[in-house]
DNA sequence: AATGAATGAGAGTTCATTCAT
DNA sequence: TATGAATGAACTCTCATTCAT
């Protein structure tokens, strides 16, 4: 039901016991982190286990391959931060507001993982299964929530243009602010600098200044007027 | 200033004779379509060399590295697409005219060379100082226009975030309606099916309301707008 | 025409110059020498391109796989023997006087080369095919003097049955008195011991009867003439 | 004299329960079955143990290691084809009934477990020393009845060259009819090819021709006997 | 008695790069 | 200028065997 399979190719690689469990678990964050910081291209079985200290044969005990660790990282990232909006979106009193939460929650996610980040662009070549998989799942969710006030006379655009114009601005406002951050100008940005920022709220509430008029949102009002309370 | 070194490292590479320049130019060429085929990783200079139809050691007798290669690869991309969206836009008699022929421009440049999407993302790892200024210069393209805009009165938005919301919708709808095209729903979309798609106009359309709107464009509250003010 | 496919997969790998011919024979060589010593499964590639005194790499640009080495070793074994067989067996008399030379060549090869033995038993495994081929291809031999001797008269045996015969005798006598010699009886006959013995002329006689009685020659006569000259 | 040494190297393996004795009966079974379908090497003990529906760690309770399993498994086989020809031989009224009949229970044999042939051929490298004794044991049978044989007068070649010139005919033969039956032309005949065939009665009743002729047996100047002896 | 977990040495193979011609 | 030859470090993955439960 959740996992991406596990059973396949012929050996079961179940855990059967909590502390197969608990190994299994200890290479999946390895993983995460060793993606995160080197890619998947420069990320090694070896170096997988060394950070979660097994030997080299128990990941495959676990995992199919690398590839295989590499999508259920992807799914695993994907089912966490689609939370981390969700829940989030879920405060807000209309879709506006629960667009700014659902943003929020998505640029802090971001902020404290930035392996999803990264991970993702890489997979276009690695495992373009995956990241279809990650970008549609997302969209789904604002699809949802847009048809929903479009419906209601919120807004009236086309929920899945609208929905996908949305996860473009919140990517790259992502890369360029929580990614980036003040370092935007020099050449320092690589993979190992691990350092995010914080979504600079001018920015954000430019942001959704911007999403709310394009959405053709109720009370996004005259070109000045940035709050929907009078 | 302009050259990604090509002087660097002792040995001086450039070609000096018009036999040279044309094997270099052979191999840029190559190194493009491999690139775009297969990604950084997986590319060789075997394959580039082949490609080309030249011998493995000719290559580094212009390149320093695969690295090298890549970031020209990129920097040639870009300076080609930023060139493609320009000449389009300088077009259009108002910025919202202007912008909507350089997304034309960007598509259209997406869909004969799907390469600069692909290539791009793998940078996150590979090089991204590449990946960096790619956008940034994009964007800095995106960032001189709307500033003429907003000081004209034409749009009442930062520049800056716009700009990069600009970018993010332009990049993430390309992904979804140009390379992906129908085949969105399968699972089929790889880096080895190379065909791409038109963007279709009624997106192009709902997504430059959504833009049009998002600036707070002057001349948006046209005869179809759908504002609630009476 | 002689190579099992050296042109497949994609990769050309026929050394282009006087040079690399050396080097793929020098392989060639030493992967035939240590299949012999070690059998297909203990070969590994860094043992044979140390025999060889070349690079790990330099295998690959000759080779498609370990596999590969091995069928071509068979081959060209394969080859070989049938030489010697044939050479030997093209100074007899009749058919008896040739298929007794042919079997003194069989012998004196497999006392120069026990490779040929002792790798072929091991491709049952890896390669059926390459097993196959080259106890067809000596099989065909045999049947083709059969035939010849049967339509002559001078023998009256089905000649596919009795050439497959014939190669089921030369193969496990070799093994008895030319592999094994006089250590036949004790335990340490193994795959590194690499002496072999001469076929004792006593075995050879009494081999050369029961061959010379089973396929009905003429002048085989009766049970205690051992001698075709009257 | 009769066990490979089950009771070598400290650890004492000999089942101590029913339960235990059933349980290494089954992990027997097993290896015979993976060793015919894969060879020595490709088998693996996860596989032995799957297909024997125990734990890893059980194997080791009763067997020393994989290449004892597979030193008792050929003794096994051997046992039981000795007997299964012996069983033939017995009821033939001379020595050529009797050798024929032990032909057919060994071609029966073959038919029925091909895993002797295949699983001997690799022995070769394996365990050289289980490789003699297989074939050391069959020919002692064979030695044996032709020594008999001679001393009544019925034939009159040497024993021991004979015995092995008649293992070899049938190792060949059944490797030929049995084992590749119609298969022997194309390139399928692999170890997952687990099908064989029936030795055809016309090759059999040739090559006891062939036999009993060049054992110079009494009586093979029968009706249809073509000897050139008027 | 029985088992799954764990290991590490070693296998085959690839490839960016340097060298000799 | 151009090229094929050569390399060795590194990679992913397998598996017989031992250990803890």
């Amino acid at each position: 039901m959740t996992g991406t399979a596990n059973e396949t190719k012929g050996v079961d690689r179940t855990p059967r016991t909590a502390r197969g469990t608990r190994t299994r678990e200890k290479i999946l964050r390895a993983a995460e982190s060793v993606f995160a910081q080197l890619g998947y291209t420069e990320a090694s079985i070896v170096r997988i286990t060394e950070e979660a200290g097994v030997g080299q044969g128990t990941f495959y005990l676990y995992f199919e391959s690398k590839l295989q660790v590499f999508e259920e990282t992807v799914e695993d990232l994907n089912r966490r931060v689609r939370h981390a909006m969700s829940t989030a979106a879920a405060k807000g009193r209309n879709r506006i507001e629960a667009e700014r939460l659902g943003f929020e929650g998505f640029f802090a996610f971001t902020a404290e993982h930035p392996a999803l980040y990264r991970i993702i662009r890489e997979a276009e070549f690695v495992s373009p299964r995956a990241l279809k998989l990650h970008y549609s799942r997302i969209v789904d969710g604002y699809v949802d929530g847009l048809t929903k006030a479009r419906d209601a006379g919120e807004i009236d655009t086309d929920p899945t243009v609208a929905a996908w114009a949305l996860m473009g601005i919140g990517e790259m406002l992502g890369m360029r602010w929580v990614l980036w951050g003040d370092r935007a100008d020099s050449g320092d940005v690589g993979p190992l600098a691990g350092e995010t920022s914080q979504m600079p709220t001018e920015v954000l509430d430019e942001m959704m200044r911007f999403i709310q008029r394009g959405l053709g949102s109720r009370g996004a009002a005259a070109p000045d007027d940035r709050e929907d309370q009078p």
